[in-house]
DNA sequence: CAGAATCCATGAGGATACTG
DNA sequence: CAGTATCCTCATGGATTCTG
């Protein structure tokens, strides 16, 4: 398992990406709190704004509309308007976004698989 | 592939991780960015302070004393300290964190290979 | 070298109220 | 329903100084 590992840094030799690079202002974009969990919820198809706020429990609506249009403008969420009353919308993952999603997903499944037996069933 | 990236629910049944269990402690913590870049540097071979500072580049000295001993505590890294004179620290990763690099590489490689496509070259 | 401790600024992020 | 706007708090995180 080493050989998938270990070669990270042949691609980013500076260093674990060089500091004010795109791909540090990507990562904490994806990486963000409500960011994972936005993108995550939306791998179970396409969600209303209501939808999302039930999903990513805890989510003000200020950060909702913040992440959901920083993940808009990445090109990894498709915002879809409908021109009704009361207004209707779905986001749901572009294919960049679910290609991104591909790899996000394992990652939160090591999480939910660990996270009792590291942190504890519960933080009180 | 479909498979394996929209059963995540199962797992979650009462949303993205209801908040304030120990999952989003969790991944707050591997998520951070500082951890990330912690994590993923240690793939590369154990590391000292000095090192580590230089990988994480514009991480502070207090950040990345927070961030070690967050993953230290979690079980995720493990610190060496040799009681010489002067101080010398070796940080590597547990097998508990090895087996989470091995999800988080996939997608730093994605991030890394998307970011000048969705962010730009350069940030300015 | 490897930190700990302190001070301080900024902005992330929550609560509330309002709107189309 | 799907947001926007405003206010306000507190924690993230940087800079600096000190120590074993």
């Amino acid at each position: 398992m080493a050989e998938s590992t270990d070669t990270i840094f042949e691609q980013f030799p500076g260093g674990v990406f060089p500091a004010a690079c795109s791909s540090r202002v990507l990562l904490d974009h994806v990486m963000s709190k409500w960011g994972v969990l936005v993108l995550v919820s939306l791998t179970d198809g396409p969600q209303r704004w209501s939808d999302l706020r039930r999903r990513a429990q805890g989510i003000s609506e200020k950060m909702l509309a913040q992440t959901l249009k920083t993940l808009e403008a990445d090109g990894l969420v498709h915002r879809e308007q409908q021109p009704v009353m009361p207004p209707r919308v779905d986001y749901s993952l572009t294919p960049l976004g679910e290609d991104l999603a591909e790899v996000l997903v394992p990652l939160l499944r090591w999480v939910g698989r660990n996270a009792d037996a590291i942190i504890g069933p519960a933080t009180t």
